[in-house]
RNA sequence: GGCGGCGUAGCCAAGCGGCCUAAGGCGACGGUUUGCAAAACCGUUAUUCGUGGGUUCGAAUCCCACCGCCGCCUCCA
């Protein structure tokens, strides 16, 4: 089966196939740097990235872009709505272009604890305002755009396909109850592509129409025919931005360009938080940092990043996801089990004997394998994909049992966790640092003292003290498991 | 007002006309193991898919109505 996906365009699940044989190029819509990431940064770049990921599994090239937003779009399309990049930057009394930078790092040190693979080209909305001009100046020489006081708007009415990507009309539109403010507009759905500064603006640049800023939709329009051409493959985005961002994409790229812009837009639903909206004044906007640390009140604990990813890939992409302390708690134990599996396997690959593998265990790979892909194929279903995954829990969990499974067998297992839990889901890890090993000798050889001293304890039938020492080390975060034929291990809560 | 989505076991969630007497995870319970635990492993955990109609040989899956929930339509991932 091929890979299908589902096409917000067409409103189907269409059968992929890239403009130009065994080539993608990929623009996803990228963070607006001006805070740090939270919840929905992570949903939306992890379902990229798995998308990515698979792609580069089924063979094809893939060039990935994602821009950064360092230029603010106004906070209000009226007129006056000021910069976000320059509100947080009054806010920290630091320059917009340092505020750019700081949340840029930010946001890629949390992508990179999510195991989000780096975008090929992060283009900067700053570093391509020639381009942008050009583009506006493009729609203005071709008649789609017209100036006022300094500033240029799309002329929506001479785009007849305006509304085809979100499913509107110009007439119901001008039904809805939005306010017009701004009354340089021809049409209340016009939109900037140029925007006059006043001289307070702190980012603003020369034109051919005066000093200004560029309009929002403007940028992702311009860095993606410069680096994936006039048609992209696929456009992802949050299926927020559908309208008026992408619809807003489509005409100014269509009209200058008369090449459809995207061949497959991609969606990805939002989430909730503990089945609300999540936003700043209800108390459940929740960081990544804080995910991680566990710091937010409506967190219990501190939570793996790759469980959190786990988490987001146990939903479909194109479902909106709700994340609570449960759910976050359910998705570590679920990772956990596939972490600690894999540690087992990679143990016994080093201490089974040697031997060819068991055909038997073959036959069941390929048909884990067989489904995984199938599901993938599918339209990304991550969920049976990780599903998959714990089935081959289940299979290794034999194996393991059995004395006569050969390393073969084992390296064989590993390495389908790695290519599909590992290469695709992102959700295995090459190497895991064990607690113990990275702990040094001393603390290694106290603990050896505890045990011998509770061994001594219990052979001796004196439970009392022998549990009183496995108490006080539980409350120093460590756990002692007695294994059959008397051997003790520990380890870190 | 316009657009879109969702309602499946205690919780999360896949399935979207016959393989479904419905994946998988979490939790719970029972077992193996243990001095007792923990962990691990094995097993059990929805004859039923919000409610009521309809279409069909056949529906969780299609249609209609109703109830409930959510998102977008302002920048938002």
């Amino acid at each position: 089966m091929a890979f299908s996906i589902y096409n917000t365009l067409t409103r189907k699940t269409e059968a992929f196939e890239p403009v130009h044989k065994g080539q993608v190029g990929m623009y996803v819509c990228g963070p607006t740097v001006y805070g740090h990431a939270h919840l929905g940064h992570a949903k939306s770049y992890v379902s990229f990235d798995v998308l990515v990921r698979w792609l580069r599994y089924l063979g094809y090239d893939v060039t990935y872009v994602q821009n950064i937003t360092d230029v603010g779009h106004l906070t209000d399309d009226a007129d006056e709505g000021e910069d976000k990049l320059a509100k947080q930057a009054a806010r920290e009394k630091r320059h917009p272009m340092a505020i750019a930078e700081y949340y840029t790092a930010s946001y890629f040190e949390d992508m990179d604890q999510l195991n989000c693979l780096r975008p090929d080209i992060s283009p900067r909305a700053t570093g391509h305002i020639p381009e942008q001009i050009e583009l506006v100046q493009t729609l203005l020489d071709k008649g789609f755009a017209y100036k006022v006081n300094g500033s240029v708007y799309f002329d929506v009415s001479t785009f007849k396909e305006y509304g085809k990507l979100s499913g509107r009309n110009l007439e119901d539109m001008q039904a809805g109850a939005r306010v017009e403010i701004n009354s340089e507009k021809r049409n209340p759905a016009d939109f900037a592509l140029w925007k006059k500064a006043e001289p307070n603006h702190i980012m603003q640049w020369n034109s051919p129409w005066g000093r200004g800023y560029p309009g929002w939709h403007l940028e992702c329009s311009v860095m993606s025919m410069k680096y994936l051409g006039q048609t992209v493959d696929i456009h992802g985005g949050g299926i927020e931005n559908q309208f008026p961002h992408h619809e807003c994409e489509i005409a100014q790229s269509e009209a200058a360009n008369g090449v459809p812009f995207v061949k497959y837009w991609v969606h990805n639903n939002m989430v909730t938080v503990n089945g609300q909206k999540m936003g700043k004044s209800l108390g459940n906007f929740i960081l990544l940092k804080q995910l991680f640390k566990g710091d937010h009140e409506v967190l219990s604990r501190a939570y793996d990043p790759l469980a959190v990813r786990q988490l987001i890939l146990q939903s479909h992409y194109r479902s909106p996801i709700d994340f609570s302390d449960a759910a976050l708690t359910a998705a570590q134990s679920g990772y956990d089990r596939i972490t600690e599996a894999v540690i087992a396997i990679r143990k016994k690959i080093n201490s089974a004997s040697e031997g060819p593998v068991d055909p038997d265990v073959v036959h069941q790979l390929e048909t884990a394998k067989a489904r995984f892909e199938g599901a993938m194929n599918d339209d990304l279903n991550t969920s049976v994909a990780l599903s998959v995954l714990f089935e081959l829990i289940k299979l290794a969990a034999s194996q393991l049992e059995k004395n006569s499974a050969t390393a073969e067998t084992f390296k064989a297992i590993d390495t389908l966790f790695c290519r599909l839990g590992g290469d695709v889901l992102g959700i295995v890890k090459d190497q895991y640092m064990q607690a113990a090993e990275n702990d040094d000798e001393l603390l290694d050889h106290l603990m050896q003292l505890m045990m011998e001293q509770r061994q001594i304890a219990r052979k001796n039938k004196d439970f009392k003290a022998a549990d009183a020492i496995r108490d006080k080390l539980v409350e120093y975060g460590v756990i002692l498991e007695d294994k059959p034929g008397g051997v003790t291990t520990w380890r870190r809560k």
